[in-house]
DNA sequence: CTGAAAGCGCTTACAG
DNA sequence: CTGAAAGCGCTTACAG
C-alpha cells in the first residue's frame, strides 16, 4: 500500500510537511502544497484509517445500533437508519450498523475498542438498558426516541403526544364523536415502548375533555393476525366513525380489512395513522397520516451527534431533547361521519 | 483508556506476555495466563481496534454496499442486510454500510483506507461498475446477483433462470395455456438488472418449448404506479388465466388490484410470485411465490468473503458462482384454470 | 516460558 | 516555512 512516506519521498519533502501539506494544518509554500498534492493524487494515496485514528482518536466513523424486534415492523426501521446513513457521508462519516439482539453488549465492544466516535440509538425504550452502557462511554450518544431518563444524551423523537392530541382534535372537528385507536401490541407497552402510550393517553385525554369516545386497543405488530384484529375491532364498536392507527402493521393491513368488510373511507369510515409518507407510498395507503418523519429524526440525530464529536458542542453545553411537531398529511381519507 | 500497558503492569508482566497471554499464540505459564485475563476483566480491559489493525492488517469490519435505486422496492432489500449482518457478526465481524449513490467512491475509499477486511456488493448489476474497483482492491469481494463478468470474485445469486422455467412449467401442469408475467420496470435492465430477462427469457423460452402463450410486460416498481400497470394487464390479456410476478412492487399492490376487479385467486386467477416467505409476511401477500432466499443469500456471501478473508481459501483458489435452487412456496393461489 | 525492541502508518508538538 | 522525532496502542519476530 502507498504510505505518507512514499508520497514525502516522491515529492521529496518530509513525511511531517507531507502530512501538514495535505491536512493544511499549517501554513506550507504553495509549490510544496501543490507538489504534494499532485504526488499524492498520482500515487492514489489514502491514508490508512487504522493508523489515522491511533495518531488521532478520531475514526469518523458513527455506531448506529438497532434493533429488528419480533413486535416491531421492520420496514418502518428501514427508513430511520437511511436518515442516519445518508446524512452520516455528508458529513463525511461512515456508518458501523449494529443489529445484534443484545444491544449492551455490541455498544460495549464498538465503544470500547474505540471502533467509532459517536453512537446513534434506534428503538429506544422508556428504560433502556443500554443507556447506562451509553452514559458510561466516551463517546457522545445521541438518539431516537424518549427514555425516561435523557440525562447525558441527546434526544430526537416525534411529539407523540401532540400527535394524540391532533389525531383527536382532527376527528372531533370533522364531527365525528365515537374513535377507536389501535395502537402496538401490549408486549411493546412492557418493553418500555413509550411512545405508545404517549400517544393513547394524550388522545384520551383530549377524547375526555370533549366528551367524545375513544376505544383504544393493542393491535399485533405481524400479518396476518393484525388484519384479524382489526376486523375483530370494527365488530366490536360498530358505532365508531373513526379508526386511528399507531401501528404502520396495521396500517398497512387495513386496506384489505376495509375491502373485505365493503367499508370505503371515508364515507364510511375516516381512518388517521401515523406513519412517513414513504411508508404510505410503499404500502400503497390512501390513508391521511400524522407524518412520523424518520429520515429527518435520523438525520438530526446524527447532526447532534457530529457537533458534540467535533467539539462543536462541548461536555458542558446542555443536552437536548427535541420534539418533532406532528403534521397530518392529508390523503383524504377524513370526512365528517355520515 | 486502559491498555495492555495497564494489564501488563497490573499483572506484573511485559506487554508481549500480557498480549499473547490474552491471544494464547504461545505457551504461557498457567498461572501467568489466568493473573493476566483476570487482570483484563477486571480493567475491563479491550484492545484498541485501530492500533490492533495497524499491527494486524485486519480490521475484522465488512464493508457492505447497498443501493436503495428509485427503481427497486427498498423493503425487499432490507432482508439482504440482515442476512449479511447477522451472519457477519456470528463470524466475528462488524458491518460498515454504505448507502451513498456513488458506489464506485464508496468503494475506493473504505478500500484504500483499510477500514473493512472484504466487501460484499448487493444489487450488482450485469456490467457494474464497482466490479473494476472491487477488482483492483486488495480485499477480497463477495456478490449478491450475478454480473457478466466474475472473475475474482464469489458470487451468489438465485437461480433466476430455473425460477422462470419452474414458475412456466408448474402453471403449465396444472392446464393452464396462457400466462402474463410481470417484470420489474424497463429501466432495471437498461441498468444491468440482470434477474430481469434471466428469469424472463427462461419462462420464454419455457413456454415456446410447450407451445403455451407466455405475455411479458415490464412494470413499475414505485406505488401506486404499478398498480395501475397490473389493471392495463389485466385489460390487454382478459383471457389469461396466470399471472407470473417478478416485481416485489407489484406483488405487494396485488391483492388490491384483484379486490378491485372482484377478481378472486386462485378461482378466476392463478398467481405465483418471486419473493421471499418474509416479504410475504410483511406485505399479507397470499400467493404462492419463488423463495428468493435472501437472508440466505447474505449469509453465504459472507461466509465465502471470511473464509477468504481468513485464508481458509487462497487467493489460487477458483472463484465460485453458486445459485440457490428456487423452490416454491405454495399459499395455495395455484389451481387448473376454470 | 518470558522480555526488550521493532514496526505498523499516521499526526503533531518541538526545534530551527 | 520545514524537518527530525516522539507517540498513539497494538502484535510479533528476535533473543535468551
Amino acid at each position: 500500500m502507498v504510505t505518507i512516506g512514499d508520497v514525502a519521498r516522491e515529492a521529496g519533502v518530509s513525511r511531517s510537511t507531507a502530512s501538514y501539506a495535505l491536512s493544511g494544518k499549517r501554513s506550507i509554500s504553495e509549490p510544496v502544497r501543490l507538489r504534494v498534492a499532485e504526488v499524492a493524487k498520482s500515487l492514489q494515496y489514502t491514508p490508512n484509517a487504522g493508523a489515522r485514528s491511533l495518531a488521532t482518536s478520531q475514526t469518523k466513523v458513527i455506531g448506529l445500533l438497532a434493533q429488528f424486534l419480533e413486535d416491531e415492523f421492520a420496514p418502518a426501521m428501514l427508513q430511520y437508519i437511511l436518515g442516519v446513513s445518508n446524512t452520516a457521508r455528508e458529513l463525511g462519516y461512515d456508518v458501523l450498523l449494529v443489529t445484534e439482539p443484545d444491544g449492551t453488549a455490541a455498544l460495549r465492544r464498538i465503544s470500547d475498542s474505540r471502533m467509532i466516535d459517536g453512537i446513534v440509538l434506534l428503538n429506544v425504550a422508556e428504560d433502556d438498558a443500554r443507556l447506562e452502557v451509553l452514559r458510561a462511554a466516551q463517546q457522545p450518544g445521541a438518539l431516537v426516541g424518549l427514555p425516561k431518563d435523557t440525562r447525558g444524551v441527546d434526544v430526537f423523537d416525534l411529539d407523540f403526544e401532540e400527535a394524540g392530541r391532533e389525531m383527536v382534535e382532527h376527528l372531533h372537528r370533522l364531527g365525528h364523536r365515537e374513535l377507536i385507536l389501535a395502537s402496538q401490541p401490549e408486549h411493546v407497552v412492557e418493553r418500555g415502548g413509550a411512545y405508545v402510550w404517549r400517544l393513547q393517553n394524550a388522545a384520551a385525554a383530549a377524547a375526555a375533555a370533549r366528551g367524545i369516545t375513544l376505544h383504544t386497543a393493542f393491535a399485533p405488530a405481524s400479518q396476518p393476525e393484525v388484519g384479524t384484529a382489526l376486523h375483530e375491532l370494527l365488530d366490536t364498536y360498530p358505532d365508531a366513525t373513526a379508526l386511528l392507527v399507531n401501528n404502520e402493521a396495521a396500517a398497512a393491513a387495513l386496506p384489505s380489512v376495509l375491502n373485505a368488510r365493503g367499508i370505503s373511507s371515508p364515507r364510511d369510515l375516516s381512518v388517521l395513522g401515523r406513519y412517513s409518507d414513504e411508508f404510505a407510498r410503499t404500502f400503497s395507503l390512501p390513508f391521511s397520516s400524522i407524518e412520523s418523519a424518520p429520515d429527518r429524526l435520523g438525520s438530526m440525530a446524527v447532526r447532534q451527534l457530529v457537533r458534540r464529536i467535533e467539539g462543536e458542542i462541548g461536555p458542558g453545553d446542555p443536552f437536548v431533547t427535541r420534539f418533532v411537531a406532528p403534521e397530518i398529511v392529508d390523503r383524504g381519507s377524513t370526512a365528517p361521519p355520515r
